[in-house]
DNA sequence: TATAATTAAATTGTATACAATCTAATTTGG
DNA sequence: CCAAATTAGATTGTATACAATTTAATTATA
């Protein structure tokens, strides 16, 4: 009884951690045909949205830090999809700007969200409230940052 | 318009992916002390309740496969505290039996869920929504596996 | 203004994740 | 019974993640 606050069971990250890893495994032959990662993806996903960005902003979108960014970014430069360039007024920041190629992605890009949703299968008030709950969530995390 | 979709803001697997990560932040002081890591300490949950379990089943509870669950163990093998033993009733099998170092630590990491959960610091009602939609979502996940 | 403090990226080291492949043991079907 | 199929783990290779440290540029301040 007084254990069972360590049953796996009872934890609220375990699913967390699961659907997370289970809904990106999902995306995988999608992203294949695009030659992406799934955290290349979302990287694309903010410079379809935003152009030169540069790598701090970036990171406190995605919530991923320059040691993950760094070599992603330069693999996605390899890649063709994007350029990174030091910031002539402020030579410490590195902008990343998009290619042709990576906006042409874009359009190759547009059916993987419908695709991906038919294997979530919730239905749509779900869908709802669990987005509203977990940005509460991140929130939460995000204010109670520096204790 | 039409590339709404491509949004980060309209993606559910995002802040999924996120709240996984940084809930998982939140656990590394707490585990630095019984010198685990999430990965680990979600094993040992397991360890904790079933004891003699093989990597198959673990893997299974866990949503984790040889190549993760391999090498960890050996890691929690090597700090002494479970064993890894080939089944001698069918030598495919290796059986993980907990050690008493490793059943001690149960006691060290009773106070954890409480600490993290401050830092959730959601209302009874919406935890409670939330573990039940993630688990519906992963039982779609699963049922859908062969597609 | 010279130095200290701060900031942005990059680097280093450790630990996952997982697809794909390999190996050895066991089970199945002819 | 024996070859083929299946199964469980281990291994290999690639790609994150992130803490901690380092480097270089900029800003703040004595």
């Amino acid at each position: 009884m007084e254990y069972d606050c360590l049953k796996l069971e009872n934890q609220l990250c375990f699913p967390l951690y699961v659907c997370s890893k289970e809904i990106v495994r999902r995306y995988k032959p999608f992203l294949d045909e695009l030659d992406l990662t799934y955290t290349q993806y979302i990287t694309m996903m903010v410079l379809w949205e935003i152009n030169n960005i540069n790598v701090k902003d970036l990171g406190n979108k995605l919530f991923l830090d320059s040691g993950t960014l760094t070599p992603l970014l330069k693999k996605l430069e390899s890649k063709g999809y994007i350029i990174r360039n030091r910031d002539s007024n402020d030579e410490r920041n590195v902008l990343i700007s998009i290619t042709k190629k990576g906006i042409e992605l874009k359009d190759k890009a547009l059916n993987i969200p419908q695709k991906v949703g038919k294997c979530i299968n919730l239905d749509e008030n779900e869908v709802k409230l669990l987005y509203k709950i977990l940005y509460e969530l991140i929130n939460n995390i995000k204010e109670n940052e520096n204790e």
